[in-house]
DNA sequence: GAGCCTCGAGTTCC
DNA sequence: CTCGAGGCTC
């Protein structure tokens, strides 16, 4: 559906506009929910998600004959679409940090010289190309066949696109002389004048106008018909690989040149560069030919020529230490700062949020940025009704970059933090020494913090219950319907009055009971996450869940940990047994502590841990046990350098082992790895 | 005690 | 995505 089309009421369509009308939205349906589910990419909001399921049902309940004769419409909110296939990529796809002036540049050729040792007068050849502003998809070739193709997705999980990449031309299908296994890595893109071209076809045909030439490649690649995808003119340029049988080169120049031989299309503006100057030069020379480029840019990219020298720089968390993309500025735009409201997260933390006069910035219209917080606001020094500078970080995110003071209007003054929550509760707002937020200090009481919590405790990391959004919390708390998370697993003892609700009829309401009878059973570790306790997150829920195998077990030693030293005096009271269990798990300090236990001393916590228990049926967390290593079940403590992996890396793979990892040692500790002893890494290399 | 890295939390837009 | 803070290593 096109914004701005007139809408007309389900009463006053004829039988052939709701035929028409109802294949549309189910097919739009679908595809937001493979976005949603399958490219965790959501396009749009929940609400207007809703909307679009409540216009879709309206027409079904007035039209049942035609809704019954569209089989995509019976399963609409029940089942996700199929979508792409899911591709684990052999090696993940890494990101790359970023540089946004030469200094930094400067600092990421002296970074790499200090890690390699290299005397004063030797040179770092590097490698700069134009960053494509596309797509990045992954080919694999086997015995010189591209057999499958994929896009990023989270870096490790990306998905199936094979069908439509073979559309795409710079694409070979077979490649001479390559590797048994090799894979090819580049990027998608669309030219400025086939975009053009393209919009200029969808406004013609009333269909949806891309922003630009990445939202159409992207909307093109993700065509679960690839006969729509044909007609497209994508292209691709190949810059890196991942997994390959045999390295077919020396150094990342050589490489380029393969990629040619085989066939494939590199960028034209690449060049070897010696010096940093020499680098900064070239980024000058791209920059000023950007705007005559076929295609967007959006940065320039330096790699590290030599491939034994990328090897020995390794990766830092998830970018290569061997490269760096230099980002050309952010678009900026001017507008207004219309008002300054405050957020309420379920922490309690209080942020300020900017209301701008709507502006485009990059192609998008921004109406919303956040101040983050208090220390940011005076930063910035921005006043309600000031002339704002918005950009967009990392092309997504928008940020105020700073205040126009020239044209601050008269009489405005300093904006002043509240000093009480939003809430109705107006409890005083609590700023903690030394941390930059300021948090509502209401806890459990404060009612903007309670169903923040309850939108986190149904969000698609915890209990993902479909049908269940923010929207629908925020609804069903005013009603009192759910006021804690037990009561949504008591929600259909209210299923006649929920179906007499505005927008929502009798299959709505039957779906959303059966998406809730359906996480009935839970993993332990996302009941954990679900619970909201600070500083527990994903991980840490994991590693509790892990470490304790049930919800009883780890409330008691929660309980018990709680009992020492009330005082909060930790120098003088010894911490009791479940205390330093806990904060022998690694990746648990004091602090985590702390949040559990305060949780647990909750009255309120322990209701709702007991309500959910015997409505829930939790399920012990499942340790991918391989059960004859002789690490399993045991607790293994790594300390020192490890000689053939990264600690992390060593860490996994034991945990994969069935072990449990702990930081320090103590009476639990089964073995103890002491840098690269061999008798100690054969638990590390199976 | 400094510096690195990971994790958590909050946010925006289509 | 970005920032801040906690935890760990050196």
């Amino acid at each position: 559906m096109s914004a701005g089309q007139q809408e007309k009421s389900p009463e006053d369509l004829n039988i052939f506009e709701a035929e028409e009308t109802l294949r549309a939205l189910a097919a739009e349906i679908a595809r937001h929910d493979e976005l949603y589910h399958g490219k965790d990419d959501p396009e749009i909001s929940d609400a207007d998600y809703d909307a679009l399921r409540r216009r879709f049902d309206a027409i079904a309940d007035r039209f049942p004959s035609i809704a019954r004769t569209l089989a995509p419409s019976a399963s609409v909110g029940a089942a996700p679409s199929a979508g792409f296939a899911k591709v684990t990529h052999s090696r993940p796809m890494l990101s790359l940090s970023n540089a946004f002036d030469g200094e930094e540049v400067t600092e990421f050729v002296n970074r790499i010289r200090r890690f390699l040792s290299l005397a004063a007068d030797e040179p770092v050849g590097l490698v700069a190309e134009p960053k494509i502003d596309g797509l990045s998809a992954a080919l694999r070739y086997e015995n010189g066949r591209f057999i499958q193709g994929a896009t990023r997705g989270d870096g490790t999980v990306g998905e199936d696109i094979t069908r439509n990449l073979r559309t795409i031309d710079d694409i070979p299908t077979r490649l001479e002389n390559a590797p048994a296994v090799l894979e090819i890595r580049g990027e998608v893109y669309m030219r400025k004048d086939d975009f053009r071209a393209l919009n200029q076809a969808q406004e013609a045909s009333g269909a949806k106008v891309f922003a630009n030439p990445r939202n159409a490649a992207a909307g093109s690649l993700r065509q679960l018909d690839s006969s729509i995808t044909t007609r497209r003119k994508l292209r691709f340029f190949a810059y890196s690989w991942g997994e390959v049988s045999e390295r077919p080169s020396d150094t990342q120049a050589g490489f380029l040149e393969l990629l040619r031989d085989w066939g494939f299309q590199t960028n034209p503006l690449t060049r070897l560069c010696g010096t940093v100057d020499e680098l900064l030069a070239r980024y000058a020379s791209i920059a000023e030919q950007r705007a005559t480029l076929p295609y967007d840019i959006d940065g320039v990219v330096y790699k590290v020529n030599r491939l034994d020298w990328q090897d020995r720089l390794g990766m830092v968390s998830r970018a290569p230490r061997w490269a760096i993309a230099h980002k050309f500025p952010a678009e900026q735009a001017e507008t207004i700062l219309k008002a300054i409201d405050i957020q309420v997260g379920r922490t309690g933390a209080l942020t300020p949020v900017a209301r701008l006069e709507p502006v485009t910035v990059g192609g998008v219209v921004v109406s919303n940025a956040t101040l983050h917080n208090e220390d940011e606001v005076r930063r910035k020094g921005v006043r309600v009704g000031d002339t704002v500078v918005i950009q967009r970080a990392g092309d997504v995110i928008p940020q105020v970059v700073r205040v126009i003071e020239d044209k601050r209007p008269a009489g405005s003054v300093p904006y002043e933090f509240p000093a009480v929550c939003p809430c109705a509760l107006k409890t005083p707002v609590i700023r903690i020494e030394g941390e930059a937020v300021r948090r509502c200090g209401g806890g459990l009481a404060c009612p903007f913090q309670a169903v923040e919590r309850l939108k986190h405790f149904v969000s698609r990391d915890a209990f993902d219950i479909e049908g269940l959004g923010e929207k629908q919390i925020q609804a069903f708390w005013e009603d009192k319907l759910i006021t804690q998370p037990g009561d949504i697993f008591r929600l259909k003892e209210h299923e006649a009055a929920l179906k007499k609700r505005e927008g929502w009829g009798e299959k709505s309401v039957d779906n959303l009971l059966a998406a809730i009878e359906g996480r009935r059973s839970i993993g332990l570790d996302k009941m954990i996450y679900a619970l909201g306790i600070r500083q527990v997150g994903q991980a840490t829920a994991r590693l509790l869940a892990s470490n304790y195998g049930t919800l009883g077990a780890w409330r008691t030693a929660m309980l018990e940990a709680g009992k020492t030293a009330p005082d909060g005096d930790e120098s003088t009271d010894m911490p009791n047994d479940a205390l330093s269990d806990l904060l022998n798990i690694d990746q648990i300090g004091m602090s985590v502590a702390n949040d559990l236990i305060a949780f647990f001393a909750e009255e309120q916590s322990l209701r709702i841990v007991s309500d959910l228990e015997n409505e829930l049926d939790i399920q012990p967390f499942a340790v991918p046990v391989a059960g004859d290593s002789p690490v399993a079940g045991k607790t293994v403590v790594f300390t020192g350098t490890l000689a053939t992996m990264g600690r992390s890396e060593a860490k996994a793979r034991a945990e994969s082992l069935g072990a449990k990892v702990a930081g320090s040692v103590s009476k639990k500790t089964d073995y103890v790895i002491v840098g690269a002893r061999p008798s100690s890494t054969r638990f590390c290399n199976p």
